[in-house]
DNA sequence: TCTCCATATGACCACCTGGTCATACCATAC
DNA sequence: GTATGGTATGACCAGGTGGTCATATGGAGA
């Protein structure tokens, strides 16, 4: 990130016509990927000539870097949000208001987390290894906090390794949203094709799994102990 | 899979010819994805004209298709015999047995790993969901007759939704193998650059956890049970 | 009106892609 | 020797890629 991949020029851009290429970028890299991404599609969609791109950027990588600055804006503006919303609740319910963010966050944003997803898992994405820490931090440090919170007021229990706990904490709530956003991905719970309630009442079911997990046995019962075959 | 993707004058080469080709192909698939993928440099590494590859396959996407009919009987074998050796054992045994098994299989053959990744998340390759389905209903098949022996035994508490179990489950072990397989994906273990010893360390611990949280009260504490707070 | 300068443009470049095909090769059969 | 038929070959094709550059445009200042 030392020199900016955006030239002044695209800045002093009219805002509609900034937006309408930014989108037409995002969709183009989201859909297929960093290198798979044609320019002549992004101006085709934008309805600007090759040329003009090359006086708003460096090149393709720049483009793509500065869609990562805006995406970060977006999705740390989010975070922020709904760790201020939430921040009375105890911490089930925390990730479960988290979860239910990250599932609207990505109908409204699905391009967004389709540049996640491509940063995540393709190898071949220019910068990949400080991107993807710059992302992947936030998560961690989120949960850490959440985690620390749990242990400190008693809402999980004091004999788990912390670090497991995030892990699995990450691992789950991260597969729900991929269920959710990509076709065909998950085959028990088929939440790509699920209607808003069942979404909410699945993710829902998983938090109160972790909750009957992770919480002391006198905390756990809240909703009724159930006893083993 | 209806029209077989091969065509006969490739299954009566000679095998070290044979294998010689598909090692290519699987590096060259399971490093850059289908579309990326390149034939030119499959032929480079693997010494023959181009011409020749479509004297032995229809096209691009045939031998993509070929490559994974053989990926998937290395899969079959492989998880039959860690469900023939663990037959005996509770389910978190089991569980933590299949998951150093995943680690291994990884270590072993970590092209055909990587062809799992792409296909999995890159929406863009031929036949996804059909691949994915064949390949997904594996692990879900094989969690469900886990989960379904861990109740039937009373290994499991009786009061837990099944599918978000299994869910869970599915997510958890993934993600793991996914963090030892990419680099730079997982952020608080680090277990892309861990040593094998510490990898099983961790996974133990990490089933330790699920058993904790998913077993009754009674039979969980087999290592000491916590007290809150 | 003329100058200046930021901006806009699309034809063009070298390079790479998946795929084709006329030709050459070579062992067997006669 | 020669005909047969499976196999091997790489020059070649149309199409797409990221990137360039000479030229055009248009508004502000003189």
């Amino acid at each position: 990130m030392e020199t900016s991949p955006v030239r002044p020029t695209f800045l002093n851009l009219p805002p509609e016509k900034r937006e309408r290429i930014i989108d037409a970028a995002l969709a183009e890299f989201a859909d297929k990927g960093y290198e798979q991404a044609s320019l002549n599609a992004v101006v085709a969609a934008s309805g600007i000539a090759k040329g003009s791109l090359y006086q708003y950027f460096t090149d393709k990588q720049g483009i793509f870097l500065y869609l990562f600055e805006v995406a970060v804006g977006v999705v740390r503006r989010t975070l922020l949000s709904v760790k201020e919303e939430t921040r009375e609740a105890d911490v089930f319910t925390r990730l479960e208001k988290s979860l239910g963010a990250g599932v609207d966050f990505i109908r409204r944003h699905p391009r967004l987390f389709g540049l996640y997803l491509r940063i995540l898992y393709d190898q071949r994405t220019p910068r990949r290894q400080e991107l993807l820490q710059a992302v992947r931090r936030f998560a961690a440090d989120y949960f850490t906090s959440l985690v620390r919170q749990g242990l400190s007021r008693g809402e999980i229990r004091a004999d788990v390794p912390r670090e497991a706990v995030i892990f699995l904490l990450d691992a789950v709530l991260d597969r729900f949203l991929q269920a959710v956003a990509m076709p065909a991905f998950d085959v028990t719970l088929g939440l790509d094709r699920a209607a808003p309630e069942e979404v909410a009442a699945r993710g829902r079911e998983l938090i109160e799994l972790l909750r009957r997990g992770l919480a002391p046995p006198a905390a756990a019962g809240a909703k009724g102990e159930g006893n083993p075959g």
